[in-house]
DNA sequence: TTGTAAGCGTTATCAA
DNA sequence: TTGATAACGCTTACAA
């Protein structure tokens, strides 16, 4: 455990000042070149790293991100982390990640130590159940930008990365159409969520366009889980007049709904079609295999991080971008092909 | 951007010394109960937060462990991190996440972010071709705790946290061999990784114990893509002696040989039978389902995390302890079970 | 182009 | 039980 060495054991050892030694290891643009190159030489020889905490508490700055997300181990999370990690290191930011397990509580938590920790910004995509947002006002308050993405909350201070989920709804929905089908399950998450709440939107707006009715009894409102899947399959057995497509806003709900009605003996596409969302690695592996939005999950976590890290550079100023939206598109594959050959 | 509240402000107002509000809000013992209650009322009131890098650069320590992982979006890797994020945030530790994407010369990137972040610890899954630790010598030197996990490298100043690869690797062959396979193969990533060198070894082991002969045409090294799983099915079709077994160190690429075996026209498991890694949720999907080792991705992730931190705070000491091995176990599905009724 | 010196907000040592 | 004071290592007016 030897001695760390400070700018000012380099400046002694070269007889300089402590603050040119500063300025030369920052490229700061008034030092001679010379000295500049002198200086990281003898950095380098002497095995100097910067301390990143004094140089945080003198400049009142941390390089710093946070991120807030409901689970890290779904694969379109680990996706976007991965997406926003890339851009971040580029940039020679650090990411602190954290988990709220889809509860407000472990949020508001996970808010207070983000804050704490000081971070220049934070990524947030909410809960299942957060409806206010006042675990994040301490950050607006102070100026430090808040960037929510995929599940987001609108607020006018605030930028949203997300997709047109109210088209993604739409096109899902309209595929089904198009292939056939009069009666439409949809099953979805929390309302409360813009994503759950947009896709219905675009599930209605297919229907209404189409001349079909909206039926209330049709979509079933769920935690998005495996079991959800296959309770979803379940009810359908059960219901009086049968559903001959259903729409699932998750692709592992989705697949696990397609699995267990195969056992119950239903025919996939010709009985009922299924579409899932997200295109999950799963949705291929499936048979048959499942038609799925495909949600640029990589993407988002990049622009979620760029923006952001302009924004903390000046380069651009996120108070006056409201809204960023990604490119989404289906992706028609067998489980909803009714005339197929599969 | 209000004015951020510090312990001298606190002082001031309560007629007080900074460096007893700073004990009081530390807990210390030697501090007056009333004075304590007091200052923490206070200090809510004023809306106080304690500043991160001060402490930091005062005490000498970061509260940070930094985690560098081959890839963020795999099943795996996610539950493990989710397991470590869940540890490491109860005991008020922030995670550093990074990823090498494979690549060496990232890794050696990212361990050097990570010295110069100052993590208290740092925990570590190597890269698929990184040999030597040297960008990790500089925090070996300076007494930082450096520990790996699943993807190890032995070394006798740190710990490495795995499963029992070869016992992992012999039980799945064992289990090919009970089912009546005699010729199987075995699809696994690079040897230089204890992982696979390991599983490689328990695969060996099975067939000797079975009195089977070791066939190295039979071992195929991969990177363990989706794409390696279809190319090893059409190697297993132009095989003039097809096995009748096959044992794929990873769901995702097992599944996908499942698939691409099926479209061949093999019977799964009655042609070949099949044996993936690692229990990935896409394992119950497949049809059939597949037989795979349940690997235990978060109790992992915890472990690495809470030996790291109890380090840390003086409760073990991690040199002494050179190894932990956790249990892992083969789930049988119907993917191997030749006289199933499947 | 370089140097001086004053903090940034804590905590640890020593003294009271 | 509390206080005074000196660091921790860096950056940045301001001065030279």
């Amino acid at each position: 455990m030897e001695k760390e060495i400070t700018i000012y054991d380099i400046a002694k050892r070269l007889k300089l000042s402590p603050a040119t030694v500063s300025r030369a290891l920052n490229d700061h643009p008034a030092i001679n070149s010379d000295t500049k190159t002198l200086i990281t030489a003898m950095a380098r020889q002497m095995g100097y790293r910067t301390n990143t905490f004094a140089s945080n508490l003198r400049r009142q700055r941390t390089n710093t991100i946070g991120v807030i997300v409901p689970r890290l181990n779904s694969n379109f999370m680990s996706t976007v982390l991965a997406g926003m990690e890339k851009v971040a290191n580029e940039a020679s930011y650090n990411l602190i990640i954290s988990q709220s397990l889809e509860s407000v509580k472990k949020e508001i938590a996970n808010a207070k130590t983000m804050f704490n920790s000081r971070v220049d910004g934070l990524l947030v995509s909410v809960a299942y159940d957060t409806d206010k947002i006042d675990h994040f006002e301490a950050f607006i308050k102070k100026g430090i930008p808040l960037l929510f993405f995929d599940r987001v909350i609108e607020h006018k201070q605030c930028t949203s990365i997300v997709i047109d989920n109210v088209k993604a709804g739409y096109d899902a929905v309209t595929h089904l159409i198009e292939q056939g089908c009069r009666r439409i399950m949809h099953v979805t998450g929390n309302l409360k969520r813009n994503v759950y709440a947009d896709r219905l939107a675009g599930y209605q707006q297919a229907l209404r366009q189409h001349g079909l009715p909206y039926d209330e009894s049709l979509v079933m409102v769920t935690d998005l889980s495996q079991e959800a899947g296959t309770e979803a399959a379940r009810r359908i057995q059960n219901m009086p007049e049968r559903p001959d497509g259903v729409f699932v806003t998750n692709d592992f709900c989705a697949v696990c709904c397609l699995i267990t009605l195969k056992k119950l003996g239903f025919s996939v596409p010709d009985d009922i079609a299924v579409v899932g969302f997200n295109d999950d690695p799963v949705s291929q592996v499936v048979e048959p295999d499942l038609t799925t939005i495909h949600y640029p999950g990589a993407k988002m976590g990049e622009v979620a991080a760029q923006s952001l890290i302009n924004h903390l550079n000046g380069l651009l100023d996120i108070q006056t971008t409201n809204k960023i939206i990604l490119h989404s598109e289906l992706v028609v594959r067998h489980s909803s092909l009714k005339s197929s050959s599969y």
